[in-house]
DNA sequence: GAGTGGTCTAGACCACCAA
DNA sequence: TGGTGGTCTAGACCACTCA
């Protein structure tokens, strides 16, 4: 029996699933890390078959919305585990070290969103904002200067002490704390000189060549929630890039 | 009926006819563009059933392999293509201007490998590879210093002549001039200061900083089959990467 | 052994394209 | 109208995990 529903726009059903599926994750009525109900159990829940509840997980899987693991169940992604940590962190040493990061806070204050922002994060011009700097060092040396906004809406009570307690990975504090999981994330890349703060910060004379990178994080639906700018010194590092 | 062969270390029927698949790729019986017989047909010269075919071919695609198109067959990827032309470039102008990349050629030389060079390439150490160097403009001012170094054992007949010609697309030129398709890449960046041969080609000041992009390419079988240096002017260009 | 995801099949029907 | 890929189903069996 074919389900598909007089559609004006033609959608696929396992699409429909997926939509579904991404409902109750927003609606977090499963957590991440937490596994959900088996291929067979959402299957007779949305009266479709086995297989197309299948290519619905497939596709999320695929985006690292989901994780599967055979034997034990489907589980929702989580920043928590220690593999996935730092998982949209693509800079590696270049030695192969074993990387020792830490972080190291600077600031957290209370801002508005500027035209720029507004427009990145999707909220207003004069929204409230919180701006968090820090430094990552490895082993000891610093390695990048990062400068981070996310929409103060979502992350009410976000704190310097929240930063430090993070241990570097601000992914993971923003799910155990806000609930707030990042799906995916756009990066732009360039070759800038340090400035005045930065070189200080970073203990470089002004005018070092560093690698830029802006960053904008996005959550379920595909939501902006985080604007993030680091400026990194590749001497022993260097940015992965895979193309296919 | 399963016909799944006994097996010490057990591999998925569609896995292994994905291996037949690229096998004929490299084999070369079914050309960089051209069409590759039905599922159907498939299905029944590897004697399974089409759903396994399709699983494997899918498996192709999501590599950029091969490309389906519905209602009219399954193709090889090639670099001809004006949308895939430039696929591994991701440097895109801020402004969203589009794109007038002109190819300036500066040299051709034969060379023999280092020992970096043999790691990266797979060759032995001395072996001859061919050296590149050219300059990629773009709206008349410079964008990309490129210095390419590949194989000579692959492209016999590589001359200065093939790179101008080529218009700037090189793995467009290596697939009809050499039958080499790449379908991978992976780069290392770094932001770097513009030395002076560099500096003189982009009009710059030694000490400019400058995005470095070092990239190797594979062909199938995941065989390294060029490596190349890119250095560019980041003012008005950002390289775009996706996290997921 | 029970439960989960993973593979494979066979067949029906739909959407898209070209002649 | 015929051929291609795309979707959906139902059912069988395999591989992995854990109690």
């Amino acid at each position: 029996m074919n389900k598909q529903l007089i559609s004006p726009s033609y959608r696929p059903l396992y699409d429909q699933i997926k939509v579904l599926i991404t409902q109750s994750l927003i609606g977090g009525e499963w957590r991440p890390g937490e596994m959900i109900p088996s291929e067979f159990e959402l299957a007779a829940r949305y009266k479709v078959s086995q297989g197309t509840v299948r290519k619905a997980i497939d596709n999320l899987a695929a985006e690292n919305i989901l994780i599967r693991r055979q034997g034990k169940g489907t589980f929702v992604a989580t920043h928590k585990a220690d593999v996935t940590k730092l998982r949209f962190l693509r800079l590696t040493s270049v030695t192969g070290d074993k990387e020792l990061l830490e972080n190291k806070f600077i600031s957290c204050i209370k801002t508005k969103a500027d035209s720029y922002i507004s427009k990145i994060l999707g909220v207003k011009v004069g929204a409230a904002t919180i701006e968090v700097k820090r430094l990552l060092t490895f082993s000891g040396r610093p390695l990048i200067y990062d400068h981070i906004i996310v929409p103060a809406a979502s992350f009410k009570g976000l704190n310097g002490a929240k930063v430090e307690e993070s241990k570097g990975s601000m992914y993971s504090m923003y799910e155990s704390q806000f609930g707030v999981r990042m799906i995916r994330a756009e990066e732009c890349l360039k070759a800038v000189v340090a400035e005045k703060e930065v070189a200080s910060a970073l203990g470089l004379k002004e005018g070092y060549p560093l690698l830029s990178i802006e960053r904008v994080s996005f959550t379920y639906g595909d939501k902006p929630m985080e604007w993030r700018l680091g400026l990194c010194l590749t001497d022993d590092h260097h940015y992965l890039s895979e193309l296919e």
